[in-house]
DNA sequence: AATCTAGGGTCAGAAAAATTGAGTCTATTA
DNA sequence: TAATAGACTCAATTTTTCTGACCCTAGATT
């Protein structure tokens, strides 16, 4: 009731977005992964939020967090600004920097498919500057300041190729393959993210069962490549990651049978997408 | 060309609110007031932005900035952006604290109109708290997280009454006082930023002129009150402001004579208003 | 039951960022 | 010819923010 406080200061803008990441993706841990900075900074923004309001935003129990009535209020609202922000933000890259394009993709599809492919795009298109970043997951486009993404799976955008598997090993490593059964006598790799792989490839390849493959994980893709290239085993390979092997001998596909994991290399963009990324979009699609 | 950098991060929300602000505004020290920083903060954050995006958004001169073309371009979307974050952040807190009324105001009308409404208020809505913050200017209520604007002039909301000037001083310095005339002989106070006062008045009660009034300007009108109840000299009061005065008999006003400013004391909210919000207004509404 | 795991909370110290404040510079105004 | 307004620079300082190591709880697993 008093003549208050010279300046009543906004609600700081960090402790918002945390707040906001926090009740959008159910957790304190997964905000802090997406802004990149460690769970105990997203509890100390949100603390101080609630501190601010004198209102409880979270609530919280040792299997996690829960949003209040009162944050489920206002939620929708931050959101959406949120977005608006980030929009607004790429949109300010953009215009900034017309030529840059930056892409999100898998590592192994950076460095397998996508960077082979770079040079002949710089030599049609010096004017463009190609930007790339490695992650695991597809990013969520209406934040993260993304031009196109290139990711297995998934319905968005356009499929470039169907993602094939087959084994593949080293010429040496594959005289010792005269049956499908012999798999069982090497080591069988593969990637920890994509552990199906031998289970679906031999569903196809000998559907009566009876093989396990044994052999290490790798959970770098391209660390299974190069183990496989250096005569360690048999990796279970994605035609399109491994196809520049192939074509150069460094490895060879044992077997005639190729199964599909039902995914496809897929690509899609962020729109507004501006020419720059257009033209590299309809470059790797005919590239494909 | 490179697999880039692992995190590529998002512009700081500081520097594009800092941008944004002075963009908006003009400039970077009207930036730095309405953020409520110092104006080495917002060149520093501006600059920060430029660096990061590889390309200018002001030009400078010693005049001041102008956008670039770019600037110009990016502009509208961030202040939209902005809009909505500070819509959403408002909402925020009317919901965390829905009894709770933030109004903005002149000091003077805070002290002297206001503040001794308040008890009355209170008694009869006890659940609502009342935040008084005072300022110069009316707040940007796009931006400023107040509920209610309560200032003289402009052509916003209802007016609650004329603003009515005349002089007024205390019982023994009215007894000097015969004529107008009389003024040229005492201190005639006034606040510095409505030095027109007198001339106004004076320009409705002695139509012929001839009298130029002298006495020291406050920075604040209450300094020019507790001044005039002291005896100090003739105040050029607001009605609105020394009714109180008037009425307790430690200010009288030695002439008939009233004159208009032209303006009034008009109240405002911002919308949505709340409930509270709602109910003070109309309360102030009546109560005038 | 014990152990493991996922998700949070807390805290002190460290790192990074923002801010200030004094001094400069340059056009415009008086 | 001052005086003024607006912006810039830079170093020092303050404030904020972040991390990293720890603890805690509840459900799942042995």
């Amino acid at each position: 009731m008093a003549v208050a406080p010279p300046k009543p200061k906004d609600l700081s803008l960090s402790a918002l977005r945390a707040f906001e990441a926090a009740a959008r993706l159910g957790g304190f841990a997964a905000a802090a992964e997406e802004l990149g900075v460690s769970p105990g900074a997203v509890t100390a923004h949100v603390k101080a939020l609630e501190d601010r309001l004198g209102a409880v935003l979270f609530q919280r129990d040792a299997k996690g967090v829960r949003l209040t009535a009162l944050g489920q209020r206002v939620l929708p609202g931050l959101s959406e600004a949120f977005d608006h922000l980030a929009a607004a933000s790429h949109h300010m890259q953009a215009e900034a920097a017309p030529q840059l394009v930056h892409i999100a993709t898998l590592p192994a599809i950076a460095q397998f498919w996508l960077s082979p492919r770079l040079p002949e795009l710089r030599r049609i298109a010096p004017e463009i500057s190609v930007s790339i970043t490695a992650m695991e997951a597809p990013p969520n486009l209406k934040r993260a300041p993304y031009d196109l993404c290139l990711f297995f799976g998934g319905s968005q955008g356009t499929a470039l190729t169907e993602d094939v598997i087959f084994p593949v090993c080293a010429p040496s490593v594959a005289a010792r393959l005269r049956s499908v059964a012999d798999l069982a006598d090497v080591p069988c790799l593969s990637d920890t993210a994509w552990s199906e792989d031998w289970a679906l490839w031999l569903a196809a390849a000998q559907p009566e069962g009876g093989i396990a493959p044994r052999g290490p994980a790798y959970s770098l893709y391209a660390l299974a490549v190069e183990e496989a290239v250096n005569g360690a085993g048999v990796l279970i390979g994605h035609e399109a990651l491994v196809a520049r092997h192939l074509a150069a001998g460094r490895l060879v596909a044992p077997f005639a049978e190729r199964a599909t994991t039902g995914r496809s290399l897929r690509l899609w963009s962020a729109p507004p997408a501006g020419p720059a990324a257009r033209q590299v979009m309809r470059w790797l699609t005919e590239s494909a």
